[in-house]
DNA sequence: ATACTTTTTGGAACCGTTCCCAAAATATCG
DNA sequence: CGATATTTTGGGAACGGTTCCAAAAAGTAT
């Protein structure tokens, strides 16, 4: 491993002016020729240990997540991998596996890393004393999540639950079940545009209707189940993510009750298995990789310009697909314009109805 | 950010002395009570570049995928930081976002950045070239690829392409259809599994059966409308990924083709989704996490003993659920025993008929 | 040619650790 | 109790960069 020492000695100059080159500070064009082809003869690559510790710098970006292996989590990464890659950080991915509490130790362990920010990937809400100790020590991100100290990029909640009840509304339900995630604040405000909608139409609010699961598959079903399982079931269904809508698809399924003839699904995320299920489903799209890539972009601004948090908040999107019948309602007579996955075609578009 | 200089001055002791306690260096009693307390008092944490840079070790391992934001390679990613996270490393997760080359220049930059070791989750070969200017230099693992100068963890492939066409030939099918990933070793093996349990079941190898895609869902849907185009259409599809699968059985429903009454189908993976579909998916499991962790586990060992490279060849299994019909055939009679995900539950274990 | 300004360069201190080595403190023994 | 063996400690040189500062070199004006 080549140092800039080594370097030095074989371009016949100082370390600095090494280091000028490396760095891009004027030099004679003499020196930079020779510096420059003693690097690339000896295949200089600086340490970045070395740099970091002169420069307090690390250009690492820690990264917290619940889990990687769960879609909506990869997609988020993949945003900020790839906001950062063009920025020359790194991100060192952790994940707490779920476990209640591990957010805080993996924090800990990253800020002794010296990562130069922490973008936490994490809807559960950090304890204040916590927070008051992360405070103005260095740049935190909360990406789907929210805080009053820190920056956020989260989405509209509650627009989502309004337009996904909405929907179905519209679509002449009246007696509409929501299996909402965990008890967080991003459930409590989709159940509020939910409540608003219901509202909107004087439709009244039934707390029988409501269920909760924690996002996955079989809490979906679960879920389902037991809104079957009431004396008047539901005709429609609102779920606080498409894994909970799969879920519930399955139970219906299961039941020998059609989607959506018998009953209508909306879910939320919009993950790719979304086109995939029959009849594919009706969502709220969350811009994910956006999420991401902003949440990279701001944490990177925070570390090099220091500037006060800010708070973002994205738009989601309806997504029309067959999980509803809004779908057939529109295509009857035509069956020309299905892509693979179900969706109308509508002017060689993205394939779906977004409202 | 204390220093260590600091935690010495408060202590009344040299810094030596704290570098010893911190790295369990015997010390007198009195000393290290003294040094602890200082520590606590100014919330000291070790500044892991200095550290890494006397050490010569950074405790980070480069991970390079080509994409996160796929359940494939997500559970990879979760098995490697999981066997990581017990050891003290932490990893840098680079994308190179399915951008063909892109992972040569990745693996500089991790280089450059002094990472202690790599893990290379690619299916693609590397230049002989490059492979070589990688070699001796520092530890690389090959995760789900196979390499002659690096270490390697890969799946049993051909034994996977076996065992899925097996299973449906002992069904009865003859005339089966093979949706294969792109160019590689690995779907080379799968082909070779394929052909040999053709011949072990005097089965004529129809090369217009054979179809390749890139592993995703629109390329099984493609795939699978060419094969059901065809004069004399297969009875049943493998397809070498559950993506494929599922966008083939898109496909089928899309033709009116009834899985599994009209067709068998066989995915590859045994992802999450392949219990979400109608019919569920049987599949040949690959121990994705558990790929991931071994790679995890071989790096540090690499790593820190200096042993030679070794090369792990994991067993997959088949899952038997809906989409051939064989769920059907066994539990004819009985539906009692059946889960949310339609596999069939024998003695309270995952639910799976394994082989 | 001389004095002065500007550009380019090398030396040295510093970032925060580890670790070797010698000095200091303590323990062991005759 | 002094001499020696052993343990504990502190000083200082790395590790590989960046950056300040002053010296050297080059350029400009008189």
């Amino acid at each position: 491993m080549t140092t800039i020492m080594e370097v030095a000695r074989a371009a016949g100059v100082s370390k600095s002016t090494v280091s000028r080159v490396l760095n891009g500070v004027p030099v004679s064009e003499e020196a930079r020729r020779r510096v420059e082809a003693a690097i690339a003869a000896l295949n200089f690559k600086p340490n970045a240990q070395a740099r970091g510790l002169s420069l307090r710098r690390s250009h690492l970006i820690g990264v917290v997540v619940p889990e990687i292996a769960r879609i909506f989590y990869g997609e988020v990464l993949e945003g900020i991998e790839s906001a950062l890659a063009e920025t020359g950080f790194e991100m060192i991915v952790c994940s707490t596996r779920n476990r209640q509490g591990r957010e805080w130790g993996l924090t800990k362990l990253l800020w002794s890393k010296r990562v130069d920010g922490l973008i936490l990937v994490t809807p559960r809400e950090f304890s204040p004393q916590a927070l008051k100790s992360l405070k103005g020590e260095f740049p935190v991100v909360l990406v789907d999540g929210t805080s009053d100290s820190f920056s956020s990029i989260s989405v509209d909640n509650f627009a989502g639950g309004f337009m996904a009840t909405e929907h179905l509304l519209r679509l002449g339900h009246r007696r509409i079940g929501l299996i909402l995630g965990p008890d967080t604040r991003e459930s409590d405000q989709r159940l509020r545009g939910y409540k608003k909608a219901l509202a909107d139409y004087d439709c009244r609010f039934v707390p029988e209707l409501i269920r909760s699961g924690d996002y996955l598959f079989d809490s979906g079903f679960t879920a389902m189940e037991e809104l079957l399982a009431l004396p008047e079931r539901p005709t429609a269904v609102f779920a606080a993510s498409d894994l909970m809508a799969i879920g519930a698809l399955k139970a219906a399924e299961a039941h020998g009750i059609k989607v959506p003839e018998d009953l209508a699904l909306v879910g939320f995320d919009d993950i790719e298995a979304a086109r995939w299920t029959s009849p594919a489903l009706t969502t709220i799209r969350q811009p994910l990789r956006q999420l991401g890539e902003i949440g990279g972009r701001t944490i990177v601004k925070a570390i090099t310009k220091k500037n006060d948090p800010t708070k973002i908040t994205l738009g989601c999107t309806l997504v029309v697909r067959e999980s509803c019948g809004a779908f057939r309602r529109r295509m009857e007579g035509s069956r020309s314009g299905r892509s693979p996955d179900g969706n109308v075609e509508e002017g060689g578009g993205t394939g779906d109805i977004m409202m």
